[in-house]
DNA sequence: TCCCAGTCAATATT
DNA sequence: AATATTGACTGGGA
């Protein structure tokens, strides 16, 4: 579908290799920002323009990892928000795509063509039947959707607990673990992996956020104990330097420059990343402002409908769609992404080691470090507030009906 | 073999 | 309908 999209070879990594410093989370706030006015979902924008899913885009959009502690890969999606965000045609382009989209499906639906049957829009295609009876498998292609496993609330809570006495249980404790549960060992393994990497994200994120923000409470479990890990962690605020603002989406920069080389030449050359630091302010500089600007903005839904699933995931998955703005004229080899010279620890991810702690074990629950202390004095203040507006809202309420206010 | 970072994709929530 | 959550997988590194 997507219109002119050659595959855009891998030239992503390049520039990702050579991106300079990039303040993932005031991209993704400004993505955000521009998806929600513009009525643009997290799914067209995913797959068009980062080929990742939406559960992935929705991860990535609300809880940015702090650009040093990205790996490359890692980095990618962040590089090709940026990119999109300089792409003065990025919403025509989404819009548009978002338009084709929906007239595909209406013709899929109605049959104006294609092979009729419309009873395909979502999903539709297995026959298979019921996943679960129905024969287990059969269908030559579809290994009947494979079942989820959900946890109970109550053998997550198990699991936590267990989590907080050793993060990184044995063997043996996973087994016991598993049989008391009543799950499979692998379920247990990915539990707790799954836990302690969404959990040091979480303090990444405290340590990110907590500037501007709202006192919106994100936290990772649902329910209660929340365990930041202890881990040595080098975390460090927000990435730091990096202006602050990103230039509005369609603003003219100044100098054109873009990479031309061969290969990645799939980038609309025109684009070019902020001006990341550079210029004078060099090394540390650092420090975001201050500045909170309501970010969010519920976006009435719209159409949208499921994809065409062509194959669930290859389709999209190579570079399925991603921006290119031809444009090949003027260019100047540079980059852009000036490199500052800085490149900060180039060193993609930190390495803390869990294996040789075992003092991992404590009670999380409570005992925070002076840096986390900042933050959550500044979370307190917020919830004041939040408190104090509330309160009088109810007061003000009461004048009116008493009764349901009940919070 | 173990861990991790990234993702996918089925479900849950909004 | 759109977005968030989360168990399972994949590919890399040591």
């Amino acid at each position: 579908m997507a219109p002119q999209q050659p595959p855009q070879p891998l030239g992503i990594q390049e520039l990702v290799a050579v991106a300079s410093e990039l303040d993932t989370y005031t991209i993704t706030k400004k993505v955000k920002e521009v998806l929600t006015d513009n009525n643009l979902g997290q799914r067209l924008f995913g797959e068009t323009v980062l080929g990742l899913t939406q559960g992935s885009v929705s991860d990535l959009l609300s809880r940015p990892k702090p650009w040093h502690k990205l790996s490359l890969k890692g980095r990618e999606p962040f590089v090709r928000m940026q990119l999109w965000l300089n792409d003065p045609h990025n919403v025509d382009k989404l819009r548009a795509m978002k338009k084709m989209e929906k007239k595909a499906y209406l013709k899929r639906r109605y049959g104006l063509l294609s092979t009729g049957s419309d009873s395909d829009s979502p999903s539709v295609r297995s026959e298979c039947v019921s996943p679960a009876l129905a024969s287990l498998d059969l269908c030559p292609y579809s290994q009947a959707k494979k079942i989820r496993v959900v946890l109970g609330a109550e053998e997550k809570e198990e699991l936590r607990k267990a989590y907080l006495l050793e993060p990184y249980p044995s063997q043996n404790t996973i087994e016991v673990l598993a049989s008391q549960l009543h799950l499979k060992t692998n379920t247990v393994i990915n539990w707790f992996h799954n836990y302690r990497s969404r959990m040091r994200r979480e303090v990444l994120m405290e340590g990110l956020q907590d500037n501007d923000m709202d006192a919106e409470p994100h936290s990772y479990s649902p329910s209660a104990t929340r365990s930041p890990p202890s881990e040595g962690e080098d975390r460090r605020p927000p990435s730091g330097h990096i202006h602050t603002s990103l230039p509005h989406v369609k603003q003219e920069e100044e100098g054109g420059e873009l990479m031309k080389s061969s290969r990645v030449q799939c980038f609309s050359t025109a684009v070019q990343f902020p001006p990341l630091k550079s210029e004078h302010e060099d090394a540390m500089s650092g420090c975001r402002e201050p500045h909170l600007e309501g970010d969010e903005q519920p976006g009435p839904g719209s159409v949208r409908r499921r994809p065409p699933e062509e194959h669930p995931v290859q389709a999209r998955r190579r570079g399925g769609g991603v921006w290119e703005v031809p444009r090949g004229s003027a260019s100047s080899p540079g980059l852009m992404m000036s490199v500052s010279p800085v490149p900060s620890s180039s060193a993609p991810i930190s390495p803390n080691p869990p294996s040789t702690s075992t003092n991992h074990s404590l009670d999380p629950g409570q005992l925070q470090s002076p840096k986390v202390n900042r933050s959550s004095q500044r979370r307190n203040e917020k919830m004041a507030n939040l408190n104090n507006i509330i309160h009088r809202l109810e007061r003000a309420a009461n004048r009116e009906e008493t009764l349901e206010w009940e919070f």
